[in-house]
DNA sequence: TTGACAACCATAAATTCCCGTGCTACATTC
DNA sequence: GAATGTAGCACGGGAATTTATGGTTGTCAA
């Protein structure tokens, strides 16, 4: 799975319905599922979005932690419940469903913001001042990420 | 086999029958039983929902686990006896019977969850009730699943 | 006979499919 | 360098299909 890089602005239309960034739909193009996973975000008033292969991938860790397990469920209860498999139609567009449009505070506009191994969709006035924000915060901590195995 | 994402609320007619909702009949749409298999959760007033093949899988993971071991030999008790297996009609309706309707306090509606491997049923205001709970859970844990290969 | 249950038919609303249009970026040609 | 052509992409709208849900009839057993 190729990464999800960059950020898109796009509309919906009057049926709800939106086009996911060519180069986001490319980054999922080689698997069975054409299409995306979309939750509601547990720290952000925006979407988090996901491969069905990787969605896979958390179902299998829940799986190796026994199928009785209780560390995990909340978190798994959560995710599973919460996300929507959405296709992609002829021309690459979704219909993000009302309550996580709500949970975003988007109406007409989105943003797709690519991070890495997943992205997130955001209410564009929204995310620009999280970025404001965020590069406030960088300015202060400067923060150490590490790149080794 | 492909996961049981999101939730659905649907409604029981006078007559018991209720929708499985259609991504969750895909999800098993390819395999000999058309159909699922119900029984009552141990950990939560719900019912849970499996697919054939899935019981199957755990019949197999039983066995692994030695035949004389006793705590699973109550589990085991529980889980087959209980099951319940069922058709879909048509247009992919299923009569879920009174015991498990009661131990989850279902009446007219009900809400069919993703669980990725599996789902579950529950009356949608308690379904609703215990996200509430996991959600506060989470935010005060903050677990960690780690994706790898 | 009555009651449970399965098969069949019907319908309204929601969703998806399929078509076309305008725009932009890039390449090609004069 | 300017003009022209082409391809990819976002966006719009109507038609066709799916889906949830309701009702009716037939069948078997208690």
């Amino acid at each position: 799975m190729s990464l999800f890089l960059s950020s898109y602005e796009n509309r919906l239309d009057t049926k709800g319905r939106i086009s996911v960034p060519a180069p986001f739909r490319a980054s999922v193009a080689n698997e069975q599922f054409c299409g995306v996973v979309l939750y509601r975000s547990f720290t952000n008033n925006c979407i988090e979005g996901l491969s069905m292969s990787r969605m896979e991938q958390m179902a299998n860790a829940t799986d190796k932690m026994g199928v009785f397990d209780s560390e995990l469920d909340d978190l798994s209860a959560m995710l599973f419940a919460d996300a929507r498999p959405l296709n992609f139609d002829v021309t690459g567009r979704i219909v993000i469903p009302a309550e996580l449009l709500k949970h975003a505070g988007i109406t007409d506009r989105a943003i797709f913001v690519g991070r890495g191994n997943c992205f997130q969709i955001w209410n564009p006035d929204a995310f620009r001042a999280a970025q404001e924000k965020s590069l406030n915060n960088l300015r202060h901590t400067r923060p150490n990420l590490k790149i080794s195995d």
